[in-house]
DNA sequence: TCAGGATTTTGACATATGTCAAGAGGGTCG
DNA sequence: CGACCCTCTTGACATATGTCAAAATCCTGA
């Protein structure tokens, strides 16, 4: 129970697709709420909706150096913030010769859209 | 800019209706991607989510005492969640008796969904 | 006015989070 | 091979978060 979650949430491996009913057709169950509640929190940081938004509208992948240039952050910090994106499956990570680029799951971010949006049509 | 943000998330009146484009339309700004992350950071706990999930999903609004038994938490801690959920507008409470009743802001949740997924038609 | 129930606030505590510096891998190109 | 660049991991630190108990507010009804 939901209740009797006294200290830490678990780490799970949320990248597999989303899968869950509108939030307002149903009761969400605990363990729904929970996989929701981990993609949405990958989310919740302006550091990491900035680099989706720039991964969203750019042209092409990019690397993690270009976007620690475009944030203005360390590239550790930067590292550390893509990781998050890509275990709650936002992202997908490739390495191209010395540079890793990175890319939207473009799925995942809308699927997280219908879960919450009761009148969204696809 | 975002990076020399050393510390703190300000503590800001997110209340206000979700205005922002869809993340992919446009790079976002620093101050709509610190805005939405308050909302999202609200949304992203999974207390949270089955609150949300009792409202919507319930005929009527449901008071403070009603949903700390539905998630099995101390009232205190619910009135905290409910709080954060007001503060980011995803909830309108009012008082009504004794006891005080919460709703769900329909259109804040749909604000958000649309943000997130660029194929939203509304 | 006063007793009692519902709600919120405050204080305390353990845990999670975001950040950077320093170090460890991995790849490329002389 | 060896120097160098890009990336990720680790360690450390300050701050935020979720939880409850206890105290403070607010409201109703006798």
């Amino acid at each position: 129970m939901i209740g009797t979650m006294p200290k830490a949430l678990p780490v799970l491996d949320v990248s597999a697709p989303i899968c869950c009913a509108p939030m307002a057709s149903v009761p969400i169950s605990d363990d729904d709420a929970l996989h929701l509640a981990l993609r949405l929190k990958a989310l919740a940081d302006p550091v990491r909706l900035k680099l989706m938004s720039i991964l969203l509208t750019g042209d092409d992948a990019a690397c993690t150096c270009d976007l620690a240039a475009a944030v203005d952050l360390s590239e550790s910090t930067v590292s550390h913030h893509l990781g998050k994106l890509r275990n709650a499956g936002m992202i997908a990570s490739e390495r191209r010769g010395m540079n890793v680029y990175h890319r939207v799951h473009h799925d995942a971010l809308a699927a997280l859209g219908a879960v919450l949006n009761p009148g969204c049509c696809r």
